[in-house]
DNA sequence: TTATTTAATGTGCTCGTACACATTTATGCA
DNA sequence: TGCATAAATGTGTACGAGCACATTAAATAA
C-alpha cells in the first residue's frame, strides 16, 4: 500500500489496530502495549506521515488573539506603513480565526505608552506584538508579560536586555555600514562627512557606529567625520541649527541622516540656498521620495516597516494555525533605494 | 447575537431556517422561496460572513498538482536558486495536498526542452509553472496548454505574445534603468560606457534599452555608449574577444553586463592586467559576490530568481487551497546589492 | 377530494484529527 | 474460580462547509 498521503485511518489499518491506538502512539498519551506500539512504530518509520494541518486546525477550532502595540500613525507618519502591514495580514488571517486588536499610543508621550500597553495585556492575548521605542518603559511591560506568560514579539528595534524575545527587523548597525559603502562610492577621496541625528532616539547611535566602522576598516579612506544632533522641535529652530552648523563646518559636503527625516535637512538647505551636498537617508516617506527624484537625496535605505509588521503577524498566524516554527530573530534585507527602483517598494 | 466568527449553522439559526437553505442562498443553487431568501439575505447583510477556508478545503480534500519546468541547475548554476525556491515552497505545502513535480531540461538544448515540456503536460497537471527561455519553442508549449486547458504561470522572463498568462518576475527594462542610475552616480561626466552582452539571449536587449533610455533623458549627460556582444563558448576565446574590444576602445572604463556573467569580464580583465574599470552586473552568484567584495564589481542587481520561484508556487498553492485570487502579473522590486548588504539576500 | 408532480426545506454524511467515552482484555488477590 | 481493578484498545462525535438525499409543503391534474 503505497500512497502519497496517509491518514491516521490508513496507519491504523496497516498496523492492524484502531485509530485510537495510533493517536496514542503519535501523541505519546495514554497506555499502549509494547506490541501495539511496535506495530504502529514500524509503519510510521516506513512511511512519511505528516498530519493534515487543515484537519488538525479545524478540530482545534480556537481563535487566537494578537494584540499589536504601536505608535499612532496619525501622530507620526513614519508608522503608517506599520499599521498597513498589520492591517493587511489581519485581513488575510481573520477568516482563519486570528483576531488582531491594535493599541495606538502617542510616540511623544511615555505615559500614553504605558496606559495602552496595560490595556493590551489586560485581556491575556495569545501574543503581544510591539515596537519598543521607549526603552525603560518597554522593559517594564516586557517584565509584566514575562510574569503573565504572554509571549512578546518585537519589531522595528531591538531590546538588548531581553534576549529571549523574538525580533523581526533590521540590523541597524549594518544599515549604517550600507549607507557608508554607498557614500564611499559617490564622494571624493578627501570629502568631509557629517552624521546627522534629527530628534535623536537611542537606537540611532547604532547606525552611526556602523557608518564610522566601515570607513575605519578602509585604510585608504581618511574622511573627516563629525557627528551632530539637532533637537529643535520646530522648523525655524531646526533651520537655524543647520545654518550654524554648515557655517562652522564649511568643508563638509556629505551628510548621513540616521532616520527618516532627511527631507528636513534638504528643506533647510533650500532655505539657506545651499545647492551642493550629498545626502543619504532612510525610508520612503513622500517628501524623501520627492527629493530623491530631484536629486537632492542620493540614496535612501528602506527600513521596510510595513514588511516587518506584516511578517510578524504572518509568522505568528502560521505558527498558531499550522504549527510552523517561529524564528528567534529575522533580520530583513537592507534595501537600497534610488529614483529608478523606488516605486516597487511602495 | 454578536460574534466575531459566524458559521453556516449560526446563520441558519438566526434566520430560522436550516443550514441547507443557507447553503443554497450562499451559492445561488437549488430552489429557495422568496421569504426564506429574504430572511437569510437580511442576516448576511447584517454580519460579515466569511466561510472558514480550512473547513472548506478539508471537505474538498483534493490534491493539486503543480508541474514545474525549468533548466537543469546542474547545467547552469544560474538556476540553482529557482530550484531551491520551488523546493522550499513544495516542502511547505505538501502536507496540505499540493503535489509538485519538477522537469529539468538542458538550457542549451531546445529539443530537451520540448521533450521535458511534453512530459510535464502529459499527465494534465492543475497548472504548469515554467521559465520560457526558448521563445518559439515556449510558444508551441503555451499553445498546447491553451488547447488542453492547462493554466500556465511564467517566471524569470516574459512572453509578450501571450498576454493572458500570469507572470512573476522583474521588469527587465526598468532594471536596466536602475543600473544606469547607479552608473550615473559613480562615473565621471565624460566617461565612456560599454554595454556588454555575454552569450546574448533575446530578453537581455530590454535591459540595454532601459539603460540607454535613462541617459537619454538626462540632457546634462552625454556619455559615449557602445553595445557589444561576446558569444565565445570557451574562456580562452572570450578573453581574446575582450582583449580586442578594450584595445579598440581604450577610453571606455565603465561596463554594464546584462546577465549574471559579470565575473567572466572581471576574470578577463585580470588576465589582461587591466586594473581600472567600473562594472555593474546581475545576480548573486558566488564569483560575482567575490568580486563585489574585492571591489572589482561596484554593484549587482538582484533578479531574485529564488523568490520568483517560491512566490509562484506560493501564490498557486494559496489559490488552490484557500481560494486566494491570483495576480495577473507581479513585478518584484529591483534590489541593489553592494558588499555590505549582499549576505541578507543569499 | 385525492393522487401526483414539483417546489421548498431539512437531514445526515464526508473530509482527517483530536479527544472523550465505552468496551474488552489482562492482572492481582481472596 | 470468582471478582475487582487496572490496563489496553476500540468507538463515536465534534469541528465547518458542501453536497446528496430524504422529507415536507404547495401546486396542479384527474
Amino acid at each position: 500500500m503505497i500512497k502519497d498521503k496517509y491518514t491516521i485511518k490508513d496507519i491504523a489499518q496497516m498496523a492492524g489496530v484502531s485509530k485510537g491506538t495510533v493517536d496514542r502512539v503519535l501523541h505519546k498519551r495514554g497506555k499502549v502495549s509494547k506490541s501495539a506500539f511496535e506495530k504502529v512504530d514500524k509503519i510510521l518509520k516506513e512511511i512519511d506521515y505528516r498530519p493534515n494541518p487543515i484537519a488538525r486546525n479545524l478540530k482545534k477550532n480556537k481563535t487566537y488573539s494578537i494584540h499589536v502595540l504601536l505608535p499612532d500613525p496619525h501622530k507620526d507618519p513614519y508608522w503608517i506603513p506599520a499599521n498597513e502591514g498589520v492591517l493587511e495580514a489581519a485581513n488575510q488571517f481573520t477568516p482563519f480565526g486570528i483576531l488582531i486588536r491594535k493599541y495606538f499610543y502617542d510616540p511623544t508621550d511615555k505615559s500614553s505608552f504605558l496606559i495602552q500597553s496595560e490595556e493590551a495585556i489586560l485581556s491575556q492575548p495569545d501574543v503581544l506584538l510591539m515596537a519598543p521605542i521607549f526603552e525603560s518603559e518597554s522593559q517594564v511591560i516586557l517584565g509584566k508579560c514575562c510574569r503573565t506568560k504572554i509571549p512578546v514579539v518585537l519589531f522595528n528595534n531591538h531590546m538588548n536586555t531581553f534576549k529571549e524575545q523574538i525580533f523581526i527587523g533590521q540590523d541597524l548597525k549594518q544599515s549604517g555600514r550600507v549607507a557608508a559603502s554607498l557614500m564611499g562610492k559617490i564622494i571624493g577621496e578627501n570629502d568631509e562627512i557629517a552624521i546627522i541625528h534629527i530628534n535623536k532616539e537611542p537606537h540611532m547611535q547604532s547606525k552611526e557606529n556602523g557608518f564610522v566602522e566601515f570607513f575605519k576598516e578602509k585604510p585608504d579612506r581618511n574622511h573627516i567625520m563629525v557627528s551632530k544632533t539637532f533637537n529643535s522641535a520646530d522648523k525655524i529652530g531646526f533651520n537655524q541649527e543647520v545654518s550654524q552648523f554648515i557655517k562652522s563646518h564649511p568643508r563638509i559636503n556629505a551628510f548621513f541622516v540616521t532616520n527618516s527625516k532627511a527631507y528636513m535637512l534638504v528643506e533647510a538647505f533650500e532655505s539657506l540656498e545651499k545647492k551642493d551636498g550629498i545626502i543619504i537617508g532612510y525610508d520612503l516617506l513622500k517628501p524623501n521620495i520627492k527629493y530623491l527624484e530631484q536629486g537632492a537625496i542620493k540614496f535612501l535605505i528602506h527600513q521596510k516597516l510595513k514588511r516587518q509588521a506584516f511578517l510578524s503577524v504572518n509568522y505568528l498566524a502560521e505558527h498558531f494555525l499550522f504549527g510552523k516554527p517561529l524564528p528567534s530573530q529575522e533580520l530583513l534585507p537592507i534595501d537600497i533605494i534610488t529614483t529608478e527602483n523606488a516605486h516597487y517598494y511602495l
